[in-house]
DNA sequence: GCATCGATGTTCGACAGCGAACAGACCACG
DNA sequence: CGTGGTCTGTTCGCTGTCGAACATCGATGC
């Protein structure tokens, strides 16, 4: 069952699944849909099967910032749970793929409901932040190289895929660089064979390049 | 009353605030204590009355670096209201100051006991993670200068006081960058007469000099 | 007064990333 | 089959930060 892709709700038992799944819609995100813009309104969660959406800061006068990266491991909206209804940052569809909506009426229902759901997204938004911090001492220590491949090698994991579509342009607005800077240093990976690349889709050759090899 | 100074408790019902206090010890914390360490359990939970606290996170190989910032709005230990023992980052204490003290077994079980606590606790807990966003993004795309200004405004204002400890050595550890350019970028704001400093103190000359003059 | 240690001042070459500009390559569409 | 638009390759000078090394200043203790 494509529902429980998502290891979120797969670590709930069976029982509050199948209770909680009566509120949720499978729904398809698409490339560049955009669920949340900061300090609007959270409509509703996405629980992400085989999809991978950023979490994007906006600082004024500046490109966006990539600040955190949510897929099958976790989902979208985690502020209804803290019982806000805004979203701080922007959430960009970045791997189109299946995911579960969730109205946030019922979402806000279920964790009352559901004893099992609560602890779960807790537990997933403290690790958001652990991620988040993380991101933040990549981006200020990294080079452009070392991040691109963290950027590759997470959204390899989380899409369980070897390729995908984005283009250089896009990935640098991710990692807060400019275009010029993510084609070279694109370009010095492909000359070693381990990524393949051309004209908005990119592929990962070496399968087993890990993600630990990285400074993370 | 010195409890009241820290706004998280002064938000709650006055009757739940009494309750709670109870549990409360008043402590000084001084400058260089570490209050958590990554991935170590916590122990108890700290609310600022007049004392500012750095979270920070450690890359491996490289210098520390500050993710966030906690003073008399907010409160230490979040993750225990998360269901989470540990702690992602450092917590170093940067100005010395009262603060209350909640042990780890009082703080679980009054949240529990005190409907008002959690969404108060949880509302701080979206605006810290919209704070560590934030301030991913000042790391990334702004000059030692304007963060350097911006650190000394966010203390300014934390700590109600326009002077405080502080070497340049320390800060550079703060901001993630060298020695050497906090020095350069305090001397100009020095020449300008908007601080003052020697020998690990620095004065805030001009008490309405805004944050919003840097660019955030 | 003097030694010592920590804090700050100053300078050097090296280099990553910036902004800008332009050229070539490839695709979709008419 | 051409054409326009998107994507990528490449170059330029410039600036901010790095790492390192060394000089100076001020407080503190003896």
């Amino acid at each position: 069952m494509a529902a429980l892709q998502n290891f979120l709700l797969r670590s709930l038992p069976r029982k509050d699944y199948l209770n909680l799944a009566r509120g949720l819609t499978p729904v398809t995100l698409v490339f560049g849909d955009v669920l949340y813009e900061p300090d609007r309104a959270i409509r509703a969660v996405y629980f992400p099967s085989a999809c991978l959406v950023s979490l994007l800061t906006i600082p004024e006068g500046h490109r966006a910032l990539e600040v955190g990266m949510v897929g099958p491991e976790g989902m979208l909206g985690v502020p209804l749970a803290l019982g806000v209804a805004e979203s701080p940052v922007r959430a960009l569809v970045q791997g189109g793929g299946p995911a579960l909506r969730m109205s946030k009426a019922r979402f806000l229902a279920a964790l009352r409901a559901i004893p099992s759901l609560q602890p779960a997204v807790f537990a997933y938004i403290y690790a958001l932040m652990g991620q988040i911090a993380q991101t933040a001492a990549c981006n200020r220590f990294h080079v452009v190289e070392a991040r691109l491949a963290r950027w590759l090698l997470m959204t390899r994991d989380r899409m369980s895929a070897g390729e995908f579509r984005m283009t250089h342009e896009f990935l640098s607005h991710m990692l807060g660089v400019r275009r010029e800077g993510v084609s070279e240093a694109a370009a010095g990976f492909q000359q070693q064979h381990l990524i393949e690349y051309s004209r908005g889709k990119i592929r990962i050759l070496d399968s087993t390049w890990p993600l630990s090899s990285v400074t993370r």
